[in-house]
DNA sequence: TGTACATCAGTGAACGCGCGTTCACTGATGTAC
DNA sequence: TGTACATCAGTGAACGCGCGTTCACTGATGTAC
């Protein structure tokens, strides 16, 4: 109970939670400020630590940065891999097109960040990214991620739905994200929450029922 | 020659023209380094005037972001009008709608600001917007009105290309503003350039030729 | 099991710089007579 | 038209604060014997 399991996990256990726990915190206080006037004090008082503890977890506020994108690849998968499965079970019911479509997209969201924290952050870091050249490339590798994770689900939720699209694949992928996007958009401002109405509205306007054989 | 329009509007003139300076300068700056993290002292120097001239015009650095909007507004709305009437052209020389669609979509983001550092400044904008309660209100007018201008633009284009929409209006605005949206974040991380290709499959996606008879 | 030592996570004071804002001034532009 | 004065736009030095980063230290956790 010492050594293997006991020592080092122990303490790499602490030493994650804190990183864990600033991380939390970095969102809200990004959201609130933006990343570049989120002070690290801010960060810190946010999670129950003080700056030392910042500075004894990551080299410098960027270092958060990056790790914070890399950490949002995760949950987005996670969430993606929720939806696929909610969406299935949804299918197996016999449910329509539009449900379907509808459930997947909910439990996605549900899963993913869909907050207004979480919104705000992730407008920050693509913006953030497209400034910082060190940002650049993680970001995009993430933003690859995300976009492949969205392609299984909606590819997934269309034929189950035993549907097809009416235009090219990846134009459909990217007027989805487009839309997903600006829905996202929409909820900061109004003062409701995500809506999922425009994008069933794209998702019928560019398919169709499938051809039954699949060819 | 001097009290009319020699007094009073010499000196204004060389106002306006430090305040557009700054304006310009500031679009440069912020679209570096981020609305937060431009220096007073950085947007003063790219326009070519020591810091004391900015708090001369300006009350503070909030007051310039919330001018930079307002301008933003005129810029849009002139560069709506150019498209409608490029495109009113195209459509009497009868050229097809898809060719049509994309000389207006065109005409709008060549009047408008298209290059990276307005893609960027109106992200930041937006951002900034939704964190800054003072901002925000001036921020949503601003966008409306840059909806409404899109809107016109949009119908008008559509129904002289003779077709219609298949979906809602209010739907298909939405769904080509995300859209635009999108594909100026992509030029953003792309090396490219703004590329119309995703709207004119979207807008092809979600209208039809038009009944004749026009009911 | 107990004591002495080692390591490690987080503390909090201090440093120093960058930046927003102020202000007394200067040179240019305009006005009165 | 010329001279004396007034106003106005922009200058640049100075102030002071907020914040990123460092570092000597402390208390907690783990290790050796």
């Amino acid at each position: 109970m010492s050594d293997l399991l006991g020592g080092e996990a122990r303490v790499t256990t602490r030493r994650a939670q804190t990183r864990d726990k600033l991380m939390t915190a970095a969102v809200t206080v990004f959201a609130d400020r933006g990343i570049i006037g989120a002070p690290v004090e801010e960060i810190c008082e946010a999670a129950g630590f003080t700056r030392g503890a910042f500075y004894s977890n990551f080299p410098d506020k960027d270092a958060l940065v990056l790790e914070l994108i890399r950490h949002e690849v995760e949950i987005q998968y996670t969430a993606a891999e929720r939806a696929v499965e909610v969406m299935k079970v949804a299918a197996s019911a016999g449910r329509s097109a539009e449900e379907m479509v509808d459930v997947a997209l909910r439990a996605f969201d549900a899963g993913g960040r869909s907050g207004r924290e979480w919104i705000l952050t992730q407008q920050e870091l693509r913006l953030y990214a497209a400034r910082e050249p060190g940002v650049r490339a993680q970001y995009l590798s993430f933003d690859r991620e995300c976009a492949k994770q969205f392609s299984t689900l909606i590819a997934d939720a269309v034929s189950h739905a035993g549907r097809e699209f009416t235009v090219p694949f990846e134009d459909a992928i990217s007027l989805l994200r487009a839309t997903h996007n600006e829905v996202q958009m929409e909820a900061l401002f109004g003062h409701g929450e995500v809506d999922s109405h425009r994008l069933r509205v794209l998702l019928l306007a560019i398919t169709r029922p499938a051809t039954q054989s699949g060819h």
